[in-house]
DNA sequence: CTCTCCCGCCACCCG
DNA sequence: CGGGTGGCGGGAGAG
């Protein structure tokens, strides 16, 4: 039966027969983790996802589906690339109801019910019939039921950030039920959720969805909490460790610990509109607590990656019963649940450490990294490294070339030991690496969002916050939302300092308060920042085109550095399993499990608390990774302490010089940056994890970068494609305009933004130019840097086709705060309506009727919002 | 083969 | 005690 099914596709497609299907899907299918669409064959070939997986392994029975047409529709859902699709997403977030009928479509029917699936089926053979394997391919994969795309739906549901004042309830049945999947998924979704705070449990089987507001004040707490417990430490000596396996037996590691004291920490909602009621029952759900401190890893890391031998040995010799390594392989998967989450988040993205021995499963942390709100941060930094610089906002830049040379010059810095030296030259082509990122950097907005509406919420605090914030009505247009990522190139970096690099921000940017970004003060303005945001409201709100423009921080985080990542930790390879017993009697051990939480953390966030960590971080934040001390690496033995870190840095560095240069953000500057909204490509954005390629990050002089944002599904349909050409010399400096265009909202509308006057022309065209780039969802930053602070113009013209607003910012300078960017995958939240493509929804759920619904009008997107 | 990780049994624990 | 939770690990898909 399949088979008839199936046919559709050579009808369709014309492309090519089933082979093809084949190897498509293989392509495409990366790990897991990485939404795959089908989709992309698809066009043609309606049928193929969902009904599929069913069909082979059951029968379908045709004749009892109805005949859908369905399909088709599932299949756009699928696919998230198409720009419809995005829009479909987009709006589906924002109103509640077409969610429901999407999801109800799409999501659902796959699945199990074989009946309803079979009239997918049916259809599709209708029009071919022949390829049911095809079919067969598409049937929900384990990746289709992945918890990464389970959680995508389920974020789809809430805006990201809500209104303060509509408190969403999520009811775990309901969810359960529309997602089609058993409630035990959805225990694992929430759990990590609740770990940072996005949820919060409120009654029996009722989480309350509290969205991301207060993410950057979970995660800066969870990276105080991870320096105390000195998880950097423990990392640097898991991986020396590892490095020097051989060579050294490792000495002690002394963790230090308090565990408990710390761990109790986690968990605390700060802000939890609920009352965590059960909050610390039970054991503890270590599920969450495994979250935390995954988390604590990423943001404790110097290069931002962490592997997962690593975390699970962290994580093992944490937990009070006694590591044994017979739960190495148990907290690696549970570590992969969680590692799905937050993907899914946007937070991490999966990629692969290279070492000599082979490559290990890691991911990288992608999320906002400046939550922090240290600008000094960021300032730190440069001043290690590039004193004079520091107060230049571009000195971000600076850094980077440096660090560039250094890489490909000498690393006096990086004395490294020898013996990773040795280890790096042995393997010529890329010792440490990470494979997958390669692609180019990108930053991701999100976390430029996340700074302001940090500082907004410092200013008037949590939530409540959430309400005077102007929101736009759609839900969440909160500038601060989501926001694609930026990409830079890596080649940008090696020029860094052209000028172009800051050619747009050159004027902008000195309009406005630039020297905030010289300082590198962002905090300069919080409230700036935050009257910002809210005059950016109105234009969302508008409904009509809305300007946003994150400009200037964007600028700077992306020229924060990427570089960071590529040192990935090395380490350890031991063995899944064995590990274990190898791994470090770390000390640390703090109980992790409980989760005392204490509600009421600390919260700091007022203030900037900025002395906290900065110095510490030096580098962390950023990627940087200078080898201040180079020191003593090969000793690894010492993890403790600082002389860890340098090591560890100095490892990366090399890694980073053999990387391909795209990890570094490299300065590029373009100079301009323009915003075009579009709609159509790049948005898709697919998953995000899409490979980067290097090409990407290699690009030419001319190449244009742009940056495209999507709206999450919070935002209505929020998108923006940043272009940046960054010209190399020839081109001046010009800032290119933005475009912004706000598909969800009604019209689309575009605007662009233009620095200065110049505009490129090209830039509206620019997207295209990197494949990857389109590729990508979130906007791609080129290099684009400059101090810039407000990136818009009032002035640039609005180029584009479609109807647009110019709106100017006011000049609110907005401190930018470089570091963070890094480039991200984001799509996930864009995706997300259509990602579901077939989830497969899981097989039996219980009886659950497909009801989809109620969860979703809970979500009720603030008022007007939606639709 | 290894990497991922889905799936769901079944222990907890709460009400 | 029943039902909500969620630890845990077998086993299988994907690569």
């Amino acid at each position: 039966m399949e088979v008839n099914c199936l046919t559709l596709k050579d009808l369709i497609s014309p492309r090519q027969p089933r082979l093809d299907f084949a190897i498509e899907d293989g392509e495409n299918a990366q790990k897991e983790n990485i939404f795959v669409d089908r989709s992309r064959m698809a066009p043609k070939t309606p049928i193929k996802n969902e009904p599929i997986d069913l069909s082979k392994q059951k029968k379908f029975t045709p004749e009892r589906n109805p005949i859908t047409p369905v399909k088709l529709v599932d299949r756009q859902q699928v696919e998230p690339w198409t720009p419809t699709a995005n829009l479909k997403m987009l709006i589906s977030a924002a109103s509640p109801d077409i969610r429901d009928r999407e999801k109800k479509k799409g999501l659902f029917r796959p699945i199990e019910n074989k009946d309803d699936a079979f009239t997918d089926s049916l259809q599709l053979d209708v029009v071919g019939d022949s390829a049911v394997d095809e079919f067969e391919k598409q049937r929900p994969s384990r990746k289709q039921k992945s918890l990464g795309l389970l959680c995508q739906k389920f974020l789809a549901r809430y805006p990201s950030y809500p209104l303060s004042t509509e408190k969403t309830t999520i009811s775990l049945d309901e969810v359960a039920v529309s997602l089609g999947v058993e409630r035990r998924r959805i225990y694992d979704i929430v759990n990590v959720l609740e770990s940072l705070h996005l949820v919060s449990r409120v009654a029996k089987n009722q989480y309350g969805w509290h969205g991301r507001h207060s993410l950057p004040k979970t995660l800066r707490n969870l990276q105080r909490l991870g320096e105390e417990q000195k998880y950097e430490e423990q990392m640097a000596y898991l991986q020396q460790k590892e490095l020097d396996l051989m060579d050294y037996k490792f000495g002690e590691r002394r963790k230090d610990g308090d565990p408990d004291s710390q761990e109790q920490q986690l968990l605390d909602f700060s802000e939890p509109d609920y009352p965590s009621s059960s909050a610390n029952s039970r054991k503890d759900k270590s599920l969450r607590i495994m979250s935390q401190k995954f988390v604590m890893l990423f943001l404790v890391s110097k290069t931002k990656i962490v592997t997962l031998d690593v975390a699970a040995k962290i994580l093992i010799e944490e937990s009070q019963d006694a590591p044994d390594h017979s739960k190495f392989k148990t907290k690696v998967r549970r570590l992969y649940d969680i590692a799905n989450v937050l993907t899914s988040l946007a937070l991490i993205k999966k990629v692969h450490v290279t070492e000599e021995r082979g490559r290990k499963p890691a991911f990288k942390w992608i999320g906002p990294v400046d939550f922090s709100s240290n600008d000094e941060e960021l300032v730190d930094v440069s001043a290690s490294v590039l004193p004079e610089l520091k107060r230049e906002t571009y000195g971000q830049i600076q850094v980077c070339a440096k660090q560039k040379l250094a890489r490909h010059g000498s690393f006096n810095t990086v004395q490294a030991s020898e013996r990773i030296q040795r280890k790096v030259n042995s393997e010529p082509s890329s010792p440490y690496r990470e494979e997958q990122g390669s692609g180019g950097y990108s930053l991701e907005i999100g976390s430029l969002a996340a700074v302001y509406r940090q500082k907004i919420e410092d200013n008037s605090q949590g939530k409540a916050f959430a309400s005077k914030r102007v929101v736009p009505p759609s839900s969440g247009l909160d500038p601060v939302a989501p926001f694609p990522v930026l990409s830079v190139d890596p080649e940008y970096c090696v020029n860094p300092l052209a000028h172009p690099v800051f050619s747009v921000a050159q004027t902008d940017l000195q309009a406005f308060s630039v020297q905030n970004g010289l300082n590198g003060q962002v905090d300069v303005s919080l409230a700036s920042a935050a009257s910002a945001v809210e005059s950016l409201k109105p234009a969302l709100l508008a409904g009509q085109p809305l300007v946003y423009v994150p400009s200037a921080s964007l600028f700077m985080l992306y020229g924060s550095l990427q570089e960071g990542p590529a040192s990935g930790s090395v380490s350890e390879r031991d063995d899944r399993n064995s590990a274990a017993p190898a791994t470090v009697e770390l000390s640390s051990a703090p109980s992790a499990q409980k989760r005392l939480s204490e509600e009421r953390n600390p919260q700091e966030e007022d203030e900037p608390a900025t002395k906290r960590q900065s110095r510490e971080y030096e580098d962390g934040p950023l990627s940087l990774v200078m080898p201040k001390k180079p020191s003593d690496s090969t000793d690894l033995a010492s993890p403790k302490t600082m002389g860890n870190r340098a090591s560890i840095p100095l490892k990366d560095i090399h890694v980073n010089g053999h990387l391909p240069a795209a990890e570094e953000i490299s300065g590029k500057a373009t100079a301009n940056c323009s915003v075009s909204s579009e709609w159509g490509n790049p948005s898709r954005n697919t998953d995000a994890e899409k490979p980067s390629k290097e090409n990407e990050s290699t690009k030419e002089p001319s190449l244009l970068q742009y940056l495209c944002v999507q709206s999450p599904t919070g935002l209505n349909g929020f998108n923006v494609l940043l272009s940046g050409s960054h010209t190399p010399p020839t081109v001046g400096p010009s800032s290119g305009p933005v475009n912004f265009s706000l598909p969800g909202l009604g019209s689309i509308a575009q605007l662009l933004v233009g620095p200065t006057a110049v505009v490129n022309p090209k830039s509206s065209t620019l997207p295209s130019a990197d494949p990857q780039l389109q590729g990508q969802p979130s906007l791609n930053l080129s290099p684009v840097m400059s101090r810039s602070h407000s990136v818009v113009q009032p002035e640039s013209p609005v180029y584009m086709g479609h109807p647009v607003s110019v709106v100017k910012l006011h000049q609110s300078p907005v401190p930018v705060t470089p570091k963070s960017i890094e480039r991200t995958h984001r799509e996930t939240f864009f995706k997300t309506p259509g990602s579901l493509g077939d989830p497969v929804l899981k097989r039996r759920e219980r009886n659950q009727s497909r009801n989809t619904s109620s969860a979703q009008r809970r979500l009720e997107i603030p008022s007007g919002g939606a639709d």
